[in-house]
DNA sequence: TACACTATTGCAACTATGTTGCAAAATGTT
DNA sequence: AACATTTTGCAACATAGTTGCAATAGTGTA
């Protein structure tokens, strides 16, 4: 674990610090998409307020996360893939946020399908979020 | 107009007051979803900040005006079509951000596509937001 | 290992956004 | 017009996010 994180860090070209390390941590720790706060309370008795909202801007700009729009607004960051490069996000995939567990899941084998625009319209990004139950809450209800 | 959001406004079990007819006309006269602080801008000096928050609360429990999820979670607020009814919306079509100007319209007649869902996972919403260029800004460049 | 250079952190202060309770004012009803 | 009910504005608070700057920690080099 410790060396994955130190090597993603290094990979990332940024300096190994204590804060960078006990919040990528978090992350792999978490099957789940955090929110500021989710991680705010994992680390946040270590590391300050500010550092924690640095630290996730700098990995979503390196490619180490990326954030997910919800529907009532909150920001959530994942990880990306490997796949993803600094400034260039390939997280083409559906995200699920689940109604009664209230995680929010990388879908990553489900990509976003297409959609047909009308006259004139130009896309270049889609997003995609689905709600519902998620797999483990249908398991175990 | 202002008879058409009276209509509204009546159909909605709402009581008719300046606030309302105020920011719903602000709705009106935009085609693109606005945010809150559009609306402040808008109508700021002649109502408190709260009566706006509260004035588009009820509208969106009404099935008024509906928001809109981006993909850096800003709030946006955008006219339901009649279908819509109280507490039940059906706004199961596409969002369009334009990156260019920065409005963001309803695309009514682009519906959300059927996405296959792994096993275990029910979907009960849908939630797609295109960005790219749109037609206005495609059409004058 | 020590040094110097650069990047990162913590603090304080600030802005923006959103919420709540309550008294005053406006609305709807008779 | 008078009453009961909503809605509004104010004040105060809560949460989220940003900025500048001095102190600290990390990195590369000798």
């Amino acid at each position: 674990m410790e060396q994955k994180i130190i090597d993603l860090l290094k990979r990332s070209n940024l300096s190994i610090t204590d804060s960078r390390k006990k919040i990528l941590e978090s992350f792999f720790q978490e099957d789940s998409a955090l929110a500021h706060a989710d991680i705010e309370n994992h680390v946040g008795e270590d590391f300050d307020r500010v550092t924690i909202y640095r630290t996730l801007q700098t990995f979503v700009e390196k490619g180490i996360i990326h954030t997910i729009p919800t529907p009532d607004n909150a920001v959530l960051y994942a990880l990306c893939k490997d796949s993803c490069s600094a400034g260039h996000h390939h997280d083409n995939h559906v995200h699920f946020i689940c109604d009664n567990c209230n995680k929010t899941f990388c879908l990553e084998h489900v990509v976003v399908p297409a959609v047909h625009m009308p006259v004139g319209f130009a896309a270049s990004q889609i997003d995609m979020v689905v709600s519902g139950i998620c797999n483990y809450c249908n398991a175990t209800t």
